[in-house]
DNA sequence: TTACCATTGCGTTATTATGACACAATGATA
DNA sequence: TATCATTGTGTCATAATAACGCAATGGTAA
């Protein structure tokens, strides 16, 4: 069976292409219907979920590696991601599951590079949810939204790492402005708010919000409303994409 | 001889040690003189300088690794350091310049895990100037530190790193405690200024200073003053410890 | 058709934080 | 004993923030 070869050559071989010791986790965000979501895999023949991971080839950048993992397992593309942390308890080790893996598709191995302990470099990134159609890549068996707040057990220490992207995340949210990749083009006040909302986990001002947020330069209003809303239909807004970018290098000293 | 002898072994067998393609490099801040100072180190048979940098222990957590690293290489001991950022540029390959230190040193190597590419993480600290005592262990030919206002060439990116390093701790300065692992245990208002002044490169209002600084209870004032100076003599500080430690952890919203 | 009502847009006010500056007190030095 | 650089404390105008008011909108239901 050509799975079993393919893996069977990566087990064996795959230290002649990629680095050792060392791995990416990606935690990719979205937001849909008011709710913080992340992409996660089921690896197969494992049950259990775990973030998007890979390797870094050898003559790559790690960031390149980062964007050619998430393009390679999730089918998401052209995504800006940052690394906001290294995690390396000496514990985490891959050995028991790679080789109950082995196991389970019916192959034995005396070693392998991928029974070494390895060090991750955690990646954020934050994406559109309606262009986003999660694919599988040969080693999963499922690709899904899961909402922040209904977690499952997932491998290794993927739990931990994922809370602390969601810490760095609020961090990172005063100081940077957040939403061009998590919205449609076209948004409402009121939605952004959610977003806010909805990431740090509590109930904002809606006046003062909005004044703040427009302070910023950030957002054009556009003239259009909302349609079919029962009650006053509120603007529509889009991010002016030049101040955004200007706004995510320089910071922006905004207090919610 | 000796030297040549460990140098050849490490060469040959550090992989079975370490783990492969990660290292890691230390940037040790001090403040000395109303001057922002580095610890840096001259490689032997190399000329230019260098960041302390080493390898993680396969068994190792990486933040003990730092710590080691830096108790080996400099004599500093028992400082709590923190990783800050991953440089994986592809061509920052350690290839070239191991090979001329093997030769300078007068061994020949075909093959070393030492030629491979790797990738470092960048680790902060701060240390009492006047309680560390730099000293050489037998990879390096002198131990000094440098205003960060006249940085020699130093080798590979690690002028970049430094660059990086110094925007973090900036950045870090509005939003954590400075001062503790960088003054003495007594020190005066004055001298918490300057720090400050010195990290930022800009000068600050004395009186608005100590208004926020102090409103941020993570000083107790003592009964005493400083001596020997030929102007109104200034109270002595020290840091609330507790109140330091929150600061560090939970933030305190701040802007100087 | 019309009253209803949840929601929006725009505003006010009180409170707090910040920046810029004034002035008297100190204590070694001349 | 006068001098003077420096410190401790305080004031004031301005800006930022939190809390809240009210009329306008536009689909819904009577």
């Amino acid at each position: 069976m050509d799975f079993q070869k393919e893996i069977k050559a990566h087990y064996l071989n795959g230290h002649e292409k990629y680095l050792r010791n060392i791995s990416i986790d990606c935690i990719i965000f979205g937001f849909h219907e008011n709710e913080l979501k992340v992409l996660l895999l089921q690896a197969k023949y494992a049950g259990q979920w775990a973030l998007p991971g890979g390797f870094i080839i050898k003559e790559e950048h790690m960031d390149e590696a980062a964007t050619r993992i998430l393009k390679q397992r999730t089918g998401v593309d052209n995504i800006f991601m940052q690394q906001f942390h290294v995690f390396s308890q000496p514990d985490r080790s891959t050995k028991k599951i790679n080789k109950q893996f082995l196991k389970n598709v019916g192959i034995t191995l005396g070693n392998s590079w991928m029974f070494e302990r390895f060090i991750t470099v955690g990646y954020t990134a934050m994406v559109d949810f309606t262009k986003v159609l999660p694919v599988t890549d040969s080693y999963s068996s499922a690709c899904e939204w899961f909402n922040i707040h209904n977690i499952p057990p997932l491998i290794l220490d993927h739990n931990f790492i994922l809370e602390k992207a969601l810490d760095n995340l609020r961090m990172q949210l005063n100081y940077h402005p957040v939403g061009y990749n998590l919205l449609p083009e076209k948004f409402t006040m009121p939605d952004l708010q959610k977003l806010y909302e909805t990431i740090l986990d509590r109930t904002l001002d809606r006046r003062n919000f909005q004044r703040k947020i427009v302070g910023t330069g950030i957002l054009k209003r556009l003239n259009e409303t909302k349609k079919g809303v029962a009650h006053k239909a509120p603007y529509l807004y889009k991010f002016d994409l030049r101040k955004y970018q200007k706004a995510l290098k320089g910071g922006m000293g905004f207090e919610l």
